[in-house]
DNA sequence: TCTGGGGTCCTAGGACCC
DNA sequence: TCTGGGGTCCTAGGACCC
């Protein structure tokens, strides 16, 4: 009997997930991709991080550096994109939208995936499915794949299995059909299970996921983590991670970024880490929320000799939403952490212990009569959406975002907008 | 020359307390 | 001054996810 496990097998619950999300998005907007290798890159043109399928075929990996495949893009015609993240998520609202159509509680889960639970769904689920697809296409024009089973995780092996066989649906609720699709899945792919548990479990002969499931619970306890005895669980068809509750407030905001080029003035650091700070603390107070700490970090390259990197916590008593409050805290934390001679590629904000700002605790020394003053300047800043910089903010204006091709923000800026003629 | 960004959760070990 | 065990809390780091 292990504690706050029950055997109760799941309800259906299907995982809904957008195909080579960011590409389909650039596809929508330029029909003449379909059929063609297409490539998303990360900030400052990196590394890959959307292929299409024809992309996938000619061996270019997820996060492959740019410079290692940049001699294929000629020969084989390959269109790459700059990351148009504003467009990437106004399309996935538009498609979140489309899934509370057939079912209202569904659980985003990240950019491009939501779960939806179908208990009250009855009827033919595979159909079901397979009608989520033709209404997600109709009204984006993005492609999906479903999987559906009885719990989380293997809901996410029937919709990988679905994608491998070009199904667009698969339903696995049936314990015996379950397994033989089971067997068919390599340790790796499965979900939880990441590089350094595939190579542990491959080098003791666990070579699918049908044995994991039948590997005895108190072996997997003491060998791998409680996080996989969960994913051992759900293979067997009983949920042990439950939808997560929407309204509940993020644990941290981060906001970080690798530099197109190395940063080494003290000055120059501090500009980047306020306008960093600047925009998670924006989005920090969308959500009505306040940070109880701040955490700064610096990093050298990895890539060269001699890497030097470094982070700071400061904790702030009572919590804080105001940007220029904060700003003070991380020009402390930079002070401690920087180190001159450096060439900093990478650094970033993270605000910690998030609270709700309503009802944060109170420090007995605060001024509370500044603070409806700072909430307004706040709210006033916040309306500019990031138009508005602080004077620390200014420096270094060159070293984010190299962006060479960039799509347009054809949902989200009005001159950007398609005209119809 | 060129190598992403934003999260969550667990675990081990140290500090501290009784 | 010496001795000990056990609990809790915090933090840094690791593993994993998309």
């Amino acid at each position: 009997m292990l504690f706050g496990l029950s055997s109760e097998k799941g309800a259906p619950v299907a995982l809904v997930d957008c195909n080579n999300f960011y590409v389909s998005c650039e596809r929508v907007f330029d029909p003449r991709l379909r059929g063609r290798p297409v490539v998303v890159l990360s900030n400052n043109d990196g590394c890959a991080i959307a292929r299409s399928r024809e992309a996938k075929a000619l061996g270019i990996r997820m996060a492959q550096p740019f410079f290692e495949w940049q001699k294929l893009v000629a020969p084989h015609g390959i269109r790459v994109f700059s990351a148009n993240f504003a467009l990437y998520g106004d399309m996935s609202w538009r498609v979140m939208e489309v899934l509370r159509e057939f079912a209202p509680d569904i659980e985003i889960y990240s950019i491009d995936e939501a779960f939806l639970p179908l208990a009250g769904v009855t009827g033919d689920l595979e159909a079901y499915g397979h009608k989520i697809r033709q209404r997600v296409y109709q009204c984006t024009g993005i492609p999906v794949t479903v999987g559906i089973s009885r719990t989380r995780t293997l809901a996410k092996a029937a919709n990988h299995l679905a994608k491998d066989k070009a199904l667009g649906c698969l339903c696995l609720l049936d314990e015996a059909a379950t397994d033989r699709w089971l067997a068919d899945i390599p340790p790796g792919e499965i979900w939880g299970i990441g590089r350094k548990k595939r190579d542990w479990l491959l080098a003791r002969g666990y070579l699918n996921a049908l044995q994991l499931k039948n590997a005895p619970d108190d072996w997997v306890r003491r060998n791998l983590s409680v996080m996989t005895l969960r994913t051992v669980h759900e293979l067997r068809g009983i949920p042990c991670s439950s939808i997560v509750d929407e309204s509940a407030l993020q644990g941290s905001i981060a906001t970080t970024r690798s530099f197109a080029r190395g940063v080494t003035g003290k000055d120059e650091l501090g500009g980047l880490l306020a306008s960093f700070l600047a925009v998670a603390a924006r989005r920090m107070r969308a959500q009505g929320a306040a940070a109880r700490a701040v955490q700064i970090f610096v990093q050298a390259s990895p890539f060269k000799p001699g890497y030097y990197g470094n982070s700071a916590v400061g904790v702030i008593a009572g919590g804080a939403d105001h940007t220029p409050r904060l700003m003070a805290v991380v020009r402390v934390l930079l002070e401690r952490i920087y180190r001159p001679g450096i060439a900093y590629k990478r650094a970033g904000v993270v605000l910690m212990d998030i609270v709700s700002a309503g009802n944060r605790a109170d420090d007995l020394f605060r001024e509370r009569q500044n603070d409806a003053r700072e909430a307004r300047l706040m709210k006033a800043v916040d309306r500019l959406d990031g138009r508005v910089l602080w004077a620390s903010e200014m420096a270094a204006p060159d070293a984010v975002g190299k962006q060479s091709w960039r799509s347009m923000k054809f949902t989200t800026r009005w001159q950007d907008v398609l005209a119809v003629v």
